[in-house]
DNA sequence: ACAGAGTTGACAACCGTTCTCAACTAGCCT
DNA sequence: AGGCTAGTTGAGAACGGTTGTCAACTCTGT
């Protein structure tokens, strides 16, 4: 937990889930972590878990995407803004940046008179070792 | 309903959500073209207001996107394919195309050795009429 | 030790979406 | 027209991910 805001514990939950998180590269469902918890051998109660992710998401210490069903899947990413090439089968992520996509989506957004711009981009594929 | 499949019809329900479509610029979920349809006198069960959504959607002729809370929203959309520009307080949306965005996107995927690429890209901003 | 704010977790509640299945149609054959 | 059949509908139940509840617990400073 890098964040420390006044009056924010450094508990053993909270340690737990973010050195789960440290421990795999590709986006994982809460539940999932959950469980990964509970067989490592630290157990952590899942609305912890959903706690705790939450409160990474918004300090950016994790990514956060939807799959196509809507679920919500958590990485560990770095800080710096990027995008994500996945593998649709195995899950493995790659951060990717694009600047002239940065500035394409600004100059669009300007072109219809769209302030306070922001944007999602992520690529899916099949990564070399599941073709 | 443009998509005639063998033994598809096109019964007054269907009729009907295809009508709704067509009234509305912007995206709404499921929940709010029921209430719309039962508003405008042509109730529509919520099974089959989701069952035709999620067929127009196979079908190419709505796409679908998720807010931020993964609820799913659906807009009819132009054939070919497009991104949008959401107006993030009152929704309405623009189509827009980047041709650089496509090519980029495959050549990221193909440095990395990753095939079969698809995208998603939404540009979020305040319309002109929301600043 | 004590107080008080922060945290936890079992469980219930929520809510969007999907399933179930008996009743109902649209379309087709005679 | 009458009947046959595959396709469709909708009320309600079920599902599954996520969030809320709240009494018990744990830090941390005094
Ligand atoms: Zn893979
Ligand atoms: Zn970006
Ligand atoms: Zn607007
Ligand atoms: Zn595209």
């Amino acid at each position: 937990m890098t964040s420390t805001e006044p009056g924010l514990r450094p508990t053993k939950q909270r340690l737990a889930v973010a050195a789960a998180m440290s421990s795999f590269e590709d986006f994982r469902s809460a539940q999932d972590i959950h469980e990964l918890l509970a067989h490592r051998g630290d157990p952590v109660g899942l609305a912890t878990v959903y706690r705790t992710l939450q409160r990474m998401v918004d300090a950016g210490e994790v990514d956060l995407l939807r799959t196509e069903d809507g679920e919500a899947i958590y990485r560990r990413c770095s800080d710096t803004h990027h995008h994500h090439l996945v593998c649709r089968d195995c899950g493995a992520t790659v951060e990717v940046e694009g600047p002239a996509v940065e500035r394409w989506t600004r100059a669009i957004a300007g072109e219809h008179g769209y302030g306070d711009v922001s944007h999602t981009l992520e690529i899916f594929g099949t990564c070399p070792s599941c073709r």
